[in-house]
DNA sequence: CGGGCGGCCAGGA
DNA sequence: TTCCTGGCCGCCC
């Protein structure tokens, strides 16, 4: 992975606001690099855990976090809740109201 | 709303 | 070099 990319994606990445939410292909595209979401993807997915980034304030294009199911996927929902994000019935979030940047999510 | 399909791009085998 | 596989995405039914 070029250390560019990881550099940008992780920049976006502290940008995202406590309370906010961003998705893959939006990080991707605010880094520098549209079309490259599965990537932000497969970086966050070994980021170490002493960078204490906010990588659970980024989901899916839907609102949707990612691998539901998973072990980590829970600890997000409870991260997210704990960051003041309300979640639905079927534990998506409304990017028309959370999502980061604004500008991006435009109703 | 749910599922399939094709496109996306970098790494690993 | 080809082939497969992803914490993805958007479109179509």
């Amino acid at each position: 992975m070029a250390p560019e990319f990881e550099h940008a994606v992780l920049r976006a990445l502290r940008d995202i606001p406590p309370g906010r939410v961003s998705t893959y292909g939006t990080l991707a595209a605010l880094a520098g690099y549209p079309r490259h979401a599965r990537h932000v993807g497969a970086l966050l997915g070994r980021l170490p855990a002493e960078l204490a980034l906010p990588w659970f304030r980024v989901v899916g294009s839907g609102g949707r976090i990612a691998r539901p199911g998973s072990e980590g996927a829970d600890y997000q929902r409870l991260l997210l809740q704990q960051d003041g994000i309300e979640l639905d019935s079927k534990g998506r979030v409304d990017l028309f109201r959370y999502g980061w940047p604004p500008a991006y999510f435009l109703r």
